[in-house]
DNA sequence: ATCAACATATGACATTTATCAGTTTTTGAT
DNA sequence: ATCAAAAACTGATAAATGTCATATGTTGAT
């Protein structure tokens, strides 16, 4: 049987935080639970998105494709971040496609059953506002960063962001493991130039690897080759 | 005598708009009306915002030192616009400054006259998120180009968008005038390499100067450069 | 267990962009 | 109108990054 979102801890990290207990019952209700496999898309750039979807497990990257052929992950999304929800929130095609990084487990909920909630409920909606501000800040970061950091040093940053928000397992290696052409495509830049950063890295004793897995041993070098040292 | 908000069709561009006329009159009686020259600063990064500013006249650019000592400008904001709502809602110190690039008026809006109705009038924060919303979606683009385009196809990017968003004069020359640098600033990129690409520009006739002016002859040569042709 | 498809890796080289150094032009204060 | 400071400009060169070619390793479907 279904989890019912009245229970779900997960909408501790979102808007749905600041709904009312009918208003979660009718989310609950009306909410389907998707499993979503390493590499599918749950949606695709382009696409008007009819509802939101909520992830409950697993990662998943916002990206979008440009005219040459390539990628640009714009962010990764993990437990209790919603997807979609500015198409939803302007009526417009969504801007980017998300695509899962590891296998997940998201819910997906109909724009009805939140579009009141954000027309009522200003607690939810000032929710929803504090929410994106975050997102608005992290994404002028990441312009600033494309535009002021070397290939390196956003290599670097990326290692970092990816211990400090998604973990390590019991080995120190860290959970998200992404692919050296999605590393390139969070970074900016080509994947063999990606691919010569980490092995650089690795020949420096920053980080160490064990098949795809990654482990940071020296987070302070990273941390002061961002900084410019 | 002072204007009143209530009479501002400038609202009309930004969340105001949903605002009840008593929250108007409010918002109104505790605002204050600033005349800024070009260069001097609005906020600067790092500071606690206590208010809002909207804009009335002129532009302003919203950008960031980084270490190294460059700037980056995140976007530029016009009549109607809302600066510092980011600080406001979430309480944090502003992450960019906001600095005049031609002489300004804007109203000052203390936060006590507008966080009420942040939290008590769903339309007006719903608004808000829209608004939002439209600035994350520009940032994701901007992210994109920066990673996906050279510098070259940047700065023609960046000339369309100031004649689009600003507009020209009568003479056809763009209305906003931003330095060498500032542009370089805008585009991420070294003065020097903006100020050869304009001139490029100039020898191959898509754009003409006259003094800082500088006006569009050919856009579509432009648009078809932005694309990759 | 095998093999094709894909991901990772590395070298050689081309291209783009930044940096430094210096000149000319513009601007704003007096 | 004059002059100093700032901005715009140009060339030479260095550094960073992308591209292409090719080799090796890994993986998942049969």
């Amino acid at each position: 049987m279904e989890s019912r979102c009245e229970n779900c801890i997960i909408r501790q990290f979102n808007a749905l935080r600041a709904a009312s207990t009918e208003e979660l019952k009718k989310v609950s209700d009306s909410k389907i639970t998707k499993k979503v496999k390493r590499g599918e898309a749950l949606f695709e750039e382009g696409e008007k998105l009819n509802g939101v979807f909520c992830v409950r497990n697993g990662v998943s990257k916002l990206s979008k494709l440009s005219a040459n052929g390539k990628n640009q992950i714009v962010r990764l999304a993990s437990k209790g971040e919603v997807m979609g929800q500015r198409s939803v929130i302007v009526e417009e095609p969504t801007n980017l496609s998300a695509i899962a990084v590891s296998d997940m487990e998201v819910c997906y909920i109909p724009k009805e059953s939140i579009v009141n909630t954000l027309h009522k409920n200003p607690d939810f909606t000032f929710e929803a506002l504090r929410l994106m501000s975050h997102d608005l800040k992290e994404a002028d970061d990441v312009i600033v960063n494309m535009s002021q950091k070397t290939v390196k040093q956003r290599v670097a940053e990326a290692f970092l962001y990816l211990k400090s928000n998604f973990g390590v397992d019991n080995g120190g290696f860290l959970l998200v493991r992404l692919s050296r052409e999605d590393i390139a495509n969070v970074v900016g830049t080509a994947t063999e130039s990606a691919i010569r950063i980490i092995s650089e890295f690795k020949k420096l004793g920053y980080i160490k690897t064990s098949g795809k897995k990654i482990s940071i041993i020296n987070e302070k070098k990273l941390q002061d080759l961002v900084q410019g040292f």
